[in-house]
DNA sequence: GTCCATGCAAATGATTTGCAGTATC
DNA sequence: GATACTGCAAATCATTTGCATGGAC
């Protein structure tokens, strides 16, 4: 999804293009790994557009989730962070899991195909539809060297 | 884990026996399956304990999490949750996870080990040490009928 | 020119904290 | 009797909202 497809995007929904909506955008896609806060994504758009405001991030973050342009992910830190879209390509929704550090706090995303074979055995046993999930895998990253610390 | 067994939990750990402590763990414990936000705890611990204030219900969540006594579900619908501990029985830590209802809310706990084989490759490939795991899955329970929103 | 979008400041709401009184040990 | 625990009210902090101005179409 470039600048100009998104543009596009927006005027399909009806919607109007600010630089304010194309830099929200921007600065999440800019950082794929680094998971960021509505507060970081305030800051890095300031750098380039000091007069937005931070409810214009938030209201913006939240027409991208109702776009799917962006997911949420909930580290239980306090804060909630904020990732470019695995629907952001299309067709086949690739969800994507998080590794995360206990040690540095560092997240790692990995793509698992292995759910799969979960969703079907809950939907066969449960009868319980499966459209969506998260998956969190809380650990020690290689450079923290398991459980120093 | 049954109230004396708490109690003595309590002082072996240097801490006071309390009706607040006993009460609210009980509360949370009776309801294995609501996920109660603390609010409701609240609201569950008044009737036996009116004198009970909100504060000090989350100054013993805090605790209980700390014993593991309890653990915290978070279905990002703004609340969080608490449900009696999977270590609060013993020695195999037994996660289970959760299936989440778009359309009711209903949440339905369920065991699974499939998770095993996938944190085996994960530490093979990334080196990342895997502790511990949350898996939230959503979709349409079985009463709201697949998909009927 | 119309209205949606924005910025600011104030409101909200869950959770935390300070402090003086109270209960446990 | 000392000190940890509690209840209350005030503080905190992320997020939301009201409203008047500004910008997109």
């Amino acid at each position: 999804m470039d600048r100009e497809q998104f543009k596009q995007l927006l005027k399909d929904k009806g919607l109007k293009v600010t630089n304010q909506r194309v830099l929200v955008l921007e600065a999440i896609a800019s950082c794929p790994d680094k998971h960021l806060t509505a507060e970081e994504i305030y800051e890095l758009v300031k750098v380039d557009y000091p007069e937005i405001g931070l409810a214009t991030v938030y209201r913006t973050i939240q027409m991208l989730l109702e776009l799917h342009l962006v997911d949420r992910i909930n580290l239980d830190d306090g804060y909630v962070r904020y990732e470019i879209g695995s629907g952001s390509t299309d067709t086949t929704k690739h969800h994507h899991h998080h590794l995360i550090c206990l040690s540095c706090g560092k997240v790692i995303s990995f793509e698992d195909d292995l759910l799969e074979e979960l969703e079907k055995k809950i939907t066969d046993k449960e009868g319980f539809q499966i459209v969506d999930h998260e998956v969190k895998l809380y650990g020690y990253c290689k450079e923290c060297g398991g459980k120093t610390d």
